[in-house]
RNA sequence: GGACGGAUGCCCGAGCGGCCAAAGGGAGCAGACUGUAAAUCUGCCGGCUCAUGCCUACGGUGGUUCAAAUCCACCUCCGUCCA
């Protein structure tokens, strides 16, 4: 079943199905995306650690990568990057790109009470209103606005594939009037990110926020869905509230969202949550965890997790992972990847992001198999 | 042969009468990380018990003192300088 999304150039094929969770191809005019899809995160124009050729590589075969319009809008600004042609051109990244709108910034430049950002002098950048966002600039304190017109117009000019709503995203332990406020400035930023120009062929999500309470998501939900987004996400997860409320309101939603459509989890998560919301209907996803635990030592294996500069690593002369076809898994022993590590090796980062952004890759495609295998035709 | 200076926990290095099992680094060990202010951050780091408890510790041996890593004497090494 195929359905030509609101954005000329772009359509999405339902393959199968398996209770809720679906095989499908995204047709963009950058090329297909096969889903459930992980997307490996670039903030700052890089996927931290990698070459663009590197990601397209088999078996990674990355399809599609995020970008972050607040931090490219900071660094190096839109001049470069216009100048350049584009993030594309400017990245040397010639298939789809999304683009986080700016939105997670609220939420993370705006927290105000974590006792190690505190410790670290940390202070609120970020102040929201009914109109936008006032940041001022972790790299030179410098004061920036961000609205969803603005948010809108950097995609544009950035030239990603997918633009995100710029939407606010509450914390997870917000009281219900935050989380109430939240939810109606996201749903008039999701209108005035609608009406916003685009770039031609540039899909738009919607974000769906609404915190742990099932009823206010499925609310949100339906004042979005009039609006016709090529694509909904779910965000707000994973931001702090239990995992248990996680997949309850991932099990209660997600296979609520327009199923004509693509189903965007925000910002998740563990291979065991990209499953779960797999199950649950999801078909794209991101996160950073395997390229920032991948930095920090931690290494994603079919056998369990592998904290590479644990002793017991020392004269380990096997793989990470003996059933992972990445090249860091067929060249390269626990001992050696734990030397580079120890020693703070810059080559350490780039074989673990391998590695544990191939593991994420295979995770996701396994799970797709099976539901083209078990599951029936769409 | 003489004159100074120095020897501190795995390493470097503060301390210079009690508040010292001894600052701070590093190394080591374990952990955290979910739309990336993160190659970051946290905890442990003499031993035994794990309790505001005991033992062993600041080159060695004696001494002064209620009390010494800290003061004194001698010794052993290590620097620099003078013969």
């Amino acid at each position: 079943m195929l359905t030509e999304l609101p954005t000329p150039g772009w359509s999405f094929e339902l393959v199968a199905t398996l209770g809720h969770a679906r095989a499908g191809v995204l047709h963009t005019p950058r090329g297909d995306i096969e889903t459930p899809v992980f997307m490996p995160v670039g903030t700052a124009g890089t996927v931290k650690a990698m070459t663009a050729d590197e990601l397209r590589a088999p078996p990674l075969d990355a399809k599609i990568i995020l970008g972050n319009t607040y931090h490219l809008y900071l660094r190096p600004g839109l001049e470069v990057i216009g100048a350049s042609g584009g993030l594309h051109r400017f990245a040397a990244w010639d298939r789809p790109i999304l683009t986080d709108s700016g939105g997670f910034q609220v939420f993370s430049l705006g927290r105000v009470n974590e006792p190690r950002l505190k410790a670290a002098g940390f202070t609120p950048a970020a102040e929201i209103d009914d109109d936008g966002v006032t940041f001022r600039s972790h790299i030179d304190g410098s004061k920036h606005r961000l609205t969803p017109e603005v948010s809108l117009d950097i995609q544009r000019v950035l030239g990603s594939d997918i633009a995100m709503c710029f939407d606010q995203c509450p914390p997870g332990d917000a009281d219900l009037a935050t989380q109430e406020l939240a939810l109606a400035r996201t749903t008039a930023w999701a209108r005035r990110s609608r009406s916003a120009p685009r770039a031609v062929g540039q899909a738009l999500f919607g974000i769906v926020q609404g915190g742990i309470d099932t009823a206010r998501r499925l609310r949100h939900m339906a004042e979005l869905t009039p609006m016709d987004f090529d694509g909904h996400a779910l965000g707000g997860l994973a931001v702090g509230e239990s995992i248990d409320d996680t997949y309850r309101v991932l099990d209660d939603v997600a296979h609520q969202l327009p199923a004509d459509r693509p189903r965007y989890l925000m910002g998740v998560g563990t291979p065991q949550d990209l499953e779960r919301g797999i199950l649950a209907g999801v078909d794209m996803f991101d996160c950073v965890m395997p390229t920032r635990n991948a930095r920090n030592g931690y290494l994603f294996a079919t056998g369990g997790r592998v904290n590479i500069p644990n002793a017991s690593n020392r004269l380990d002369l096997g793989p990470i992972d003996p059933t992972c076809p990445c090249s860091t898994c067929r060249t390269h022993s626990r001992a050696y990847l734990r030397h580079l590590y120890q020693a703070k090796e810059i080559l350490y980062s780039r074989l673990a992001t391998l590695h544990n952004l191939t593991f994420y890759a295979r995770h996701v495609r396994a799970l797709r198999e099976r539901i083209l295998l078990d599951g029936r035709r769409a």
